[in-house]
DNA sequence: TTTTGTGCAAACGTTTTGCAATTAT
DNA sequence: ATAATTGCAAAACGTTTGCACAAAA
């Protein structure tokens, strides 16, 4: 099964009617890992539908978002709400020197969880972990540059 | 020493000129650990200095944030930045029934930074850990009016 | 054919900016 | 005296809404 076949399917299972610009907006989630803001998905795709516009990757995204398609994950530096196609709760890992975003998957956050439970009584329903810091190619780069 | 005279010490300790206005904003965020909106705080004072303006407010936090005083915690579910007196890194859990914003300090924490970096080498920096939930008291409310 | 989506423009709400008048030092 | 702060109005910003038209079911 090819990639738009898998695009039309899960648009009909979230009861989303197949439009291209859906399609071209889920494309660019699938090919893209990397956060988008609906700036950026609207700079992209703009290019094979001239067309298309901003408020349709509003709706768009919004409307994945509502289905559980994707993920709104909020802001971060910026004013810019980002997306993710991964709906797993995660951490996020916010390089602050060349902007990128990373996941990570950690079985202690859930001994977090707990330790809330256990010291404030506070049950969590949803979480968001950023952390800002300086990613490993960044630091590697940082090191060359001194040398 | 009084409130009012620590609060003119710390202004001038960030070299911000003490201007009635600024301490108004002072004392409230001094009395109040509520994480305000820069509007909550703006009405409150506003009981007492009348001719202050919303823009005095947000200049004040945007100083004092930069200044190390206080620190802009970022947006909850609202699209309002807020704002804490506690200046260490800690835990926020947002009740979402209640709105409440409660601090947490949790040893655990550095233990996530430490495995972050075992496991991608990302070096932390900065952290927002955000925790949606129902707190305690929002629980045992939900209990009495089952009952 | 009926319902949903598109895309323009205009609206929205929060925060920032420009600037003349005011105030702290 | 001089340099910073105030507060008004207006701008900026990303995002949402209203609506006529177009496209999907």
């Amino acid at each position: 099964m090819d990639v738009i076949t898998e695009i039309r399917s899960t648009l009909r299972k979230a009861n989303l009617r197949i439009t291209p610009q859906r399609v071209a907006i889920c494309e660019y989630l699938t090919h893209n890992n990397n956060h988008p803001t609906a700036l950026m998905i609207y700079d992209q795709v703009k290019v094979s539908h001239p067309n298309i516009s901003l408020m349709t990757v509003y709706n768009t995204l919004n409307a994945l978002n509502q289905q559980g398609v994707i993920s709104e994950i909020g802001k971060f530096r910026d004013e810019h709400k980002r997306f993710d196609n991964i709906t797993d709760p995660h951490l996020h890992l916010m390089c602050v020197q060349c902007g990128k975003i990373e996941d990570l998957q950690l079985n202690l956050l859930q001994r977090v969880e707990e330790q809330v439970f256990v010291d404030t009584g506070f049950i969590v329903d949803r979480s968001k972990l950023i952390y800002y810091g300086v990613c490993k190619s960044c630091q590697e780069k940082n090191q060359n540059e001194i040398e």
